[in-house]
DNA sequence: AGTACGCCCTGGCCGC
DNA sequence: TGCGGCCAGGGCGTAC
């Protein structure tokens, strides 16, 4: 489940390996993996001989510019990987590989989704910021904890909140967890009743996660995989997700695990309030 | 406005 | 061994 530490570390890697490269062929196997109203034909002619300036991310999306007014947008989804594949290092095609971006000299970035979460659509530039509808990116230096603010400005649960990528983009249920738990705020609270030494808690916690979570190439308790196909670490040191009727490393009290609006949610309740 | 739920989808796991 | 049933969940659409 790729969030914004995952998608970053792959955005990282396609810098090296495809920036200033060109696009010379593109191969759809899964045309439902091509979504918002554009066929995967008009995808690929509009795809096909151009070269890839820069390689942005916005929350959890990539964003390939390439040297017409296009940008090619992949969103990985649940299980969505992108694996780099050379000459020197082919990796074989399987019946999970969706889509393949074909560059000069054999090298290629391949999509790969088990359960077809992801997509994979094009859009001019200045359309971008109006189709993403994203909120705040979370590492800019303008978040600031008065930003933050402004955004808890809701009585929406604060771990919906921080999941809500309209309001803050690129955090989904692992590092919200995480996030919570490091800021020692209680997931079921109501976001406009934190208090501002809270908010700035909770505004450290969340750069220090991300950041920490990105130092370790991210975190694969299940699918991610980095552009080389190796695993990020960021899974051993869950502190809270995934760890239900373990004890905290903080107080030693068992964590816990609710069911909210569908998603698992796990927290430690003595030092969560 | 907030929330719950179904849908998309498949591998993995459980119980029988 | 094998099979049915259920679960995970990001994002979106819909109903309340």
């Amino acid at each position: 489940m790729p969030e914004l530490p995952e998608v970053e570390t792959l955005r990282r890697s396609l810098v090296k390996k495809v920036k200033g490269k060109k696009i010379v062929d593109l191969t759809i196997t899964l045309p439902k993996m091509v979504r918002r109203f554009i066929s995967w034909e008009e995808l690929i002619k509009r795809v096909c001989g151009n070269t890839v300036l820069a390689i942005k991310r916005r929350g959890k999306s990539l964003l390939f510019m390439l040297d017409t007014s296009d940008v090619l947008i992949v969103r990985l989804g649940m299980t969505g990987q992108l694996i780099w594949s050379s000459e020197k290092r082919p990796v074989k095609v399987d019946k999970y590989t969706h889509i393949i971006i074909h560059l000069e000299k054999d090298e290629r970035v391949l999509f790969r989704d088990v359960r077809q979460f992801g997509e994979v659509y094009l859009e001019e530039k200045r359309n971008v910021e109006n189709i993403l509808r994203m909120g705040a990116e979370p590492l800019n230096k303008e978040f600031t904890p008065e930003i933050l603010g402004m955004i808890t400005s809701s009585t929406v649960k604060i771990k919906n909140l921080l999941m809500d990528q309209r309001r803050i983009a690129g955090i989904g249920n692992i590092y919200s967890d995480e996030i919570l738990f490091e800021a020692g705020i209680h997931p079921l609270k109501k976001a406009c009743s934190l208090g501002s030494a809270e908010l700035k808690s909770l505004h450290n916690a969340i750069g220090l996660v991300l950041h920490e979570a990105i130092a370790c190439k991210g975190d694969t308790f299940s699918d991610y995989r980095t552009l080389s196909g190796g695993q990020g670490t960021y899974q051993h040191f869950h502190r809270v997700y995934q760890r239900e009727g373990e004890s905290c490393s903080r107080c030693s009290g068992s964590i816990v695990r609710v069911k909210l609006s569908g998603r698992s949610c796990h927290y430690c309740p003595g030092c969560q309030k």
